[in-house]
Parts: structure tokens; C-alpha cells; sequence
DNA sequence: GCAAATTAATCAGGGCACTGAGTATTTCAG
DNA sequence: CTGAAATACTCAGTGCCCTGATTAATTTGC
């Protein structure tokens, strides 16, 4: 009787969404390539020679879950981890040509992924869908970094 | 230079929604029952006696996932698990009193956090955000049962 | 009535996601 | 220059999420 409507609950749509892409990937991407792995591969493939740390950063993935791609990757050899002489606690990772290929032939994918999943929405619901969840994510995480920029104290 | 921008990739989006949501829900609702968890809490106050498998259907949950996730709320004591005299495959799943405590009291504490989290969107655009997850949601999931309804065979 | 198909649940295995604790290296303060 | 703080990474532990294989019970077809 005090049960609740799910349907208008952003995390359980969120959850739904997410499952949705997870499948969708499966079937028309790539059974062995995930699409956090691709966005790491995208990372690197614009900034090689990025630490482990950064790469989580760009991507969205802390350092734990960092770890656990970055080992993957590198052992179905898509990329290279080596120290940093500069700077001895870091890692930089580099993609391999493998790596790079992989890339190459999944961004196509992907991009036709995108249009499948999107296809019920507009062009313009498109963008709005974007910029919502944009939105709602980015005030998030803000509430996490508790203020930094802007409001300088007297 | 091939590298492409995650902020347009859907996939990319829903991951960081859920995590924004994630770490909310952590601070505001509950650090020992989780959004999934309360969900399935929610679906045997609307409907008691249900088995595992519909439930999992009702959440959106897998077989083994709901499995995992009904054995930590048995555990926590939050629900009872009987065999149904009826079909022996089944386990007939009903909340206990704890339960029912416990549903009650993140109820109110669920509604506060989607105030917070949905905050930054106004209230037409919070109906726009939960239809447009929604519409690409449900026609994802479509594409997996693949038709059923309508088209009656002639 | 009984073998075959179906269904509910479990188990093994791989991957994502977070926290808290621990190690090694570098930077900073005095 | 040296002890303390910060930083990059690793490890252990918990939970969600999926697939494929297995087990037990029920339903269906002949």
C-alpha cells in the first residue's frame, strides 16, 4: 500500500538505461571489449602517455576500477605500461598498434550503436537527453567536491 | 586524432548518471541497503508472496543477480523465503516486520534525494528527463524480446 | 502413464564500481 | 637535510550485472 512508482525514480531509470546499453553493446559492438575498456582506449588514442590516475579521471573510473581495466587491457595486449622516469609512483600507458586498431574498428561500431539506441528520439529530443542527463550528473558530482572554483573568501 | 567525445555517447552518459546516483544515495539514503535492494523491498510491499523470478522481472533483474540480492536481504532478516506448496521450483518471498521498518523509513529518505539529485532540472524538464530515459530505455529492452504483441499472425 | 520440453533456482566465471587499508615514491616544512 | 604530508598505485572486501551450465520440479505430448 505505501509502495512506490519506480518509474519516476532517477536512479532505478538510470539503472534500466544503463542495463539497456550494456546489452545493446554486447550484441553490436564487441562481446570482449567493454565500453568503459573503449572509453580508456579513446583516452589514450587522444592523450597517450597519460598516468593510470588521469586516465580515470577523463574516463569517470576511480582508482581502484582504473586498475582493474588498465590490467586487462594490457593482457590482451592493447596497451603498454611503463614507469615514469620522472616521477617513480607512475605508470604511463601508451596503446599498443593492436590497440589503436582496436579502436579504430570499434568507434565505427559504436557510432552505429548510437544511432540504433537513439532512434526513438528526435534530433532534438537528442540533444535534450544529453544535456539533462549532463545536467543531473554534473551537479552530482559537484556535491562531492565540496566548492574550489569561484568564491574567492575575503 | 581519431578520438571521439564521450559526452555525446550515451552509454558513456548512463554510466556516470549511475554513479552520480550511486554516491547520493550512499550519503543520503542508505550505506547498507542499496538502490537495487530497495527496489526489490518495494515490489513485495505492492505485491507479497511474490516469487524471485517475477520480482527480478518487476526491478528489472536478472536471475542471478536477484538470486544474490533477495539472499543479502534474507540474511539482513528484511524478508522470509518459503517454498511454494503449491510449485515446488518457487520460493514465495514476503517481507517481515524489519522489512517493512526499513522500506518505510528509506521511503521518506528516497523522496528527499530525487529532490536533491533533480534539483538542477525544472520541473517540466524533470517529466522531459524521465520520458526520454524511459522511451529509449523501453525500445532497447524491446529489441531484445523481439515481438509479441500486436501483428496478430493471419 | 511417461518421456520430453519447460521452468525456477543455483553455481561458476568474468567484469564494473566503491571503500578502507597498505606500500612506495615524491614533495614540503622547518 | 630530514621527518611529515601528499600522491600513485595495489590489495582485500562487498555488491551489482551478465552469460552459460546444472539441478530439481512441473507441464505437455503422445
Amino acid at each position: 500500500m505505501a509502495a512506490v512508482d519506480l518509474t519516476t525514480h532517477p536512479g532505478h531509470l538510470a539503472r534500466r538505461l544503463q542495463q539497456a546499453h550494456y546489452l545493446l553493446w554486447n550484441t553490436m559492438v564487441s562481446e570482449e571489449i567493454t565500453s568503459p575498456q573503449f572509453a580508456v582506449l579513446n583516452a589514450l588514442v587522444a592523450e597517450p602517455g597519460l598516468d593510470q590516475r588521469t586516465v580515470g579521471e577523463r574516463v569517470g573510473l576511480d582508482r581502484s576500477t582504473i586498475a582493474e581495466v588498465i590490467s586487462r587491457l594490457g593482457r590482451r595486449g592493447l596497451l603498454d605500461k611503463v614507469r615514469d622516469p620522472q616521477d617513480g609512483r607512475r605508470f604511463l600507458l601508451r596503446l599498443t598498434d593492436e590497440g589503436l586498431r582496436t579502436h579504430r574498428k570499434l568507434t565505427v561500431r559504436t557510432a552505429r550503436m548510437n544511432q540504433v539506441f537513439l532512434a526513438p528520439l528526435s534530433a532534438e529530443e537528442q540533444s535534450l537527453f544529453f544535456e539533462l542527463i549532463r545536467r543531473v550528473a554534473d551537479a552530482a558530482e559537484g556535491l562531492r567536491n565540496p566548492a574550489e572554483p569561484a568564491a574567492a573568501p575575503r
